[in-house]
RNA sequence: GCGGGCGUAGCCGAAUUGGUAUAGGCGCCGGAUUUAGGAUCCGGUGGGGAAACCCAAUGGAGGUUCGAGUCCUCUCGCCCGCACCA
């Protein structure tokens, strides 16, 4: 006997028609808020990297969240408490610029966007714990980062510092060295200037060891861990002390260098300062290259990044009037300055070794300066007139002094550390560490952001804000207009704003005008969510303990350098001011392949993207959530055909109407065996793929089990039906919804517990067995899973066709149960 | 140049980690049903053959192995990140 559970049942399957409704439904019974304390063994804290709240929703955002809320719903079926917030990375220039360009308020443009993505969420059916949103230009929000700020700052983490810094012409703001991609803006990638200003940094670098060794158990990418690895760039040298003796005077100036190889010293032929450095000017001043000098360096400063780049090959050099004189053998050599040595690294200043360097064996060519070997590769002899390119290999240490004979692996350190010892014990050098990370450059010169709490007092200084007087709000008007010489912030030119009594003497003082980097604010935002609506403190440290860290984070790659290191350097803050007691934020981190629509990026305002909402209305929240879930792995790439918005229909809305058809009417007969093994073999290969993410995998075998389903002659068993749906439910919440109450049920299937299957009924079913002659498919049975190693070898040998590929019988038969007899002849 | 990744059907992609290559889907072809459909259902879809059956193929060339998409060597092509880091 059948039931048709649908007394008003629609024969097409229409999303529009229902899916709204359950949103509302979900929320009013509360299934996706999570408890301040939940169970620490069955706990699982999921995000997303928080969007900037923009006025559009493509399906390149779409697959972001999709992937996300799959997770989060599948580990609350598993049992779990999840914990699933959603914010909005809401302060920053996009907001700033746009409030400009249409007259209105960065606030009232921003609140509108915000608006827009939480309904947009909302009806895609995300299971966000609404509770716990926050959004990061709310003064209860930003008044805790300036909190962290002002804490930070009485630990010396928190300064401000007078450095060449990159201005960006077109942002009108300095940038963090990370915010250079390849050299140019990363928003807006104009070519900044260099200014020397004064700034506010973190001092990041105090946490480069930590932050590189602490990343080592980390479920991260590795090609993330790469990079943030080569972008603190933690290299180990010595750092060794020449004397320079310019030509015109008696005295000599020490000038340290670093190097990685020390093991090289005795081959060093010249030595270069940066055309920045202080010593080579001191040097010039006075002589007759002054001049001359003077617009060498010049030249070089006017240079961008990127022309610097494309005059690849030309090393510019200038000799200066002094020498300098080796350490290890006290030999003079010719001083020069060269725009391939960076103030901005090591000391400014180099050692050059032509024979085993690269880029000074270029220079020496270049300008006719001498080149002597001092490591010898094993079997061959290296002359310093006759190379062609530096050796930097592993090799034997010749005219070396006391060092000749010394085998050095440079890759392992060996040999060369020996080098080092002996430098330290002679006076002449000592172990040094470089990084390539600099201090986290925060002060932007713009008038959206979280205002840095310091009042500049001309007799006290540099003052912090009271506690008790955050948070310092950002005044609503705002006049963009004035721009003088220096680099200001908007802030300064409103007087209300500016004006304050210093705290300490409460005389007139001046309040800070520049305000955070956004990066800031999603620092930290993850343990905010844990304490939402906290108007002590950032965050209450017993909330974070029973939440954090966060278990599965979800974002794009772009951040590899940026937010990631930043999060990673903030926890590890809390963590010595004893807010917290893990030293990593983001356990396993996912990061979901690039959507792009004819072959070229997804951007609404460039006009090529696949709308949200216009998927939604077509063919309903569920059909977008699972076609970009199908399409591809949610690792790899995707790129949409040119007719994607059909390609969705074609295949998710198809497959989901098939869904609805064949599950609209279930039969209440329980399945038949042979379907109960089917039943049984999805669960466990779907379960499998949603442990590891597999999406695309997991639909495909939903469908080999709805191609099953519509084999049947009746209607399908609601015990199957049933199981189908919870499987089906993380990725297409609507629909499987509709279709569980349905069938009667009278609570949410998003609160039912993910199917279990049984495996001795999987072993059940029968498997091919395939017979190879040579390694070539001969013949195939079906058999029990449980056939022995003999039973295989007597059907294999038993086979006519077999037979006919067999001369005799066989030199050896290779048998893998139950599946594969391999005869060799 | 350095670091990471990828290359399987016309297209998106599977392949228990060394064991039936091409699951699932799109597209295409054929059939059924329908007043009609760009709807739905069924079947086919590397090549040859009426069929039994045979042959080829995972960018290319070698190698290890009874057996390689998977491991090794070389090579070609593409994508991403970093750019003189001493």
């Amino acid at each position: 006997m059948n039931w048709r559970y649908f007394s008003t049942m629609k024969p097409r399957y229409e999303p529009q028609t229902f899916e709204e409704k359950w949103v509302g439904e979900w929320e009013a019974a509360g299934i996706y808020q999570a408890a301040d304390k939940p169970d620490p063994a069955r706990k699982r804290f999921v995000m997303e990297m928080y969007p900037y709240p923009s006025g559009d929703l493509h399906m390149g955002h779409v697959e972001n969240y999709s992937i996300a809320d799959a997770m989060a719903r599948y580990w609350r079926m598993r049992g779990f408490e999840v914990m699933h917030p959603m914010g909005y990375d809401a302060f920053g220039l996009p907001a700033e610029n746009a409030a400009i360009k249409r007259n209105i308020h960065p606030r009232e443009w921003t609140d509108r966007n915000v608006e827009f993505m939480r309904s947009s969420f909302r009806r895609l059916g995300f299971s966000y714990d609404w509770n716990r949103e926050l959004i990061t230009c709310d003064p209860e929000y930003y008044r805790w980062n300036q909190w962290i700020f002002l804490k930070m700052r009485e630990r010396g983490l928190a300064y401000r510092k007078t450095s060449p810094v990159n201005w960006c012409p077109v942002d009108k703001t300095v940038l963090a060295k990370e915010q250079l991609s390849t050299g140019v803006c990363w928003r807006c990638g104009s070519e900044p200037e260099i200014r020397e200003l004064t700034q506010w940094f973190l001092k990041i670098t105090d946490y480069s060891d930590r932050l590189l060794d602490e990343m080592e158990g980390l479920r991260w990418p590795e090609s993330i861990l790469n990079q943030q690895r080569h972008w603190i760039g933690r290299s180990r040298g010595a750092e060794v002390v020449f004397q320079v003796k310019p030509k015109n005077t008696e005295e000599t100036i020490e000038v340290p260098v670093f190097t990685t190889r020390p093991d090289t010293l005795w081959g060093a032929t010249f030595f270069v300062l940066a055309p920045e450095h202080p010593i080579a000017e001191q040097i010039a001043a006075g002589t007759e290259i002054e001049e001359s000098f003077r617009s060498f360096v010049d030249e070089v400063k006017k240079q961008t990044q990127v022309e610097r780049e494309s005059g690849e090959g030309t090393r510019k050099g200038f000799a200066l009037p002094a020498v300098a004189i080796n350490p290890v053998n006290g030999e003079e050599m010719p001083v020069w300055s060269a725009d391939y040595v960076l103030m901005g690294y090591g000391t400014g200043a180099i050692m050059a070794v032509p024979a085993h360097d690269q880029r000074d064996f270029e220079f020496a060519r270049q300008h006719g300066l001498p080149v002597t070997v001092v490591i010898q590769p094993e079997g061959e002899t290296l002359v310093g007139e006759d190379i062609t390119e530096a050796y930097s290999g592993p090799g034997v240490m010749v005219n070396s002094g006391p060092f000749d004979g010394t085998v050095v692996f440079p890759e392992t350190q060996d040999g060369v550390d020996r080098v080092i010892d002996w430098l330290t014990e002679e006076g002449r050098g000592k172990p040094s560490i470089n990084y390539r990370q600099r201090d986290w450059l925060v002060s932007r010169q713009r008038y959206w952001g979280t205002p840095i709490p310091v009042i500049h007092c001309d007799q006290c200084g540099e003052v912090p804000v009271p506690y008790e007087d955050l948070p310092v709000r950002l005044p609503d008007e705002v006049d963009y207009s004035v721009e003088g010489e220096e680099a200001a912030s908007p802030l300064a030119n409103n007087p209300d704003f500016v004006n304050a009594d210093c705290p300490q003497c409460g005389r007139a003082a001046k309040r800070e005008t520049d305000t955070l980097d956004t990066f800031f604010d999603s620092s930290w935002y993850f343990l905010r969510y844990c304490d939402p609506a906290n108007d002590q403190e950032a965050f209450a440290p017993e909330k974070v303990a029973s939440w954090c860290p966060v278990d599965q984070y979800v974002g794009g790659t772009e951040h590899a350098v940026m937010h990631l290191i930043y999060a990673r350097f903030f926890v590890k803050v809390f963590q010595d001011m004893g807010l917290l007691d893990f030293p990593e934020p983001f356990l396993s981190l996912f990061n979901q392949g690039s959507v792009s629509l004819g072959g070229a990026e997804m951007s609404s305002s460039k006009g090529n993207a696949i709308d949200a909402a216009e998927v939604i209305e077509r063919y309903g929240a569920d059909s977008a959530r699972t076609f970009i879930l199908f399409c591809s792995p949610p690792a790899a790439d995707y790129d949409f055909p040119a007719d994607g918005m059909d390609e969705i229909g074609r295949v998710a809305h198809s497959w989901l109407s098939r869904v609805w058809r064949v599950l609209s009417e279930v039969s209440q007969e329980s399945a038949a065996a042979s379907l109960e093994v089917v039943v049984n073999r999805t669960v466990k290969v779907v379960t499998a793929d949603m442990e590891e993410s597999g999406f695309n995998t997991a639909i495909a075998r939903l469908m080999e089990l709805v191609n099953e389903f519509s084999k049947l002659d009746g209607p399908v068993p609601r015990s199957a039906a049933e199981t189908f749906l919870k499987l089906l439910a993380p990725i297409a919440p609507f629909i499987t919804e509709e279709l569980w109450r349905g069938y009667g049920n009278e609570t949410s299937i998003h609160s039912e517990a993910w199917p279990s299957y049984d495996e001795t009924l999987i072993q059940q079913e029968s498997v091919t067995m395939v017979v190879q002659v040579n390694g070539k498919v001969r013949e195939r049975f079906q058999v029990a899973p449980t056939i022995t190693t003999a039973e295989m070898e007597a059907l294999a040998l038993q086979s006519e066709r077999v037979k006919a590929h067999l001369d005799g019988s066989p030199k050896k038969i290779i048998t893998v149960p139950p599946r594969l007899v391999n005869l060799v002849v």
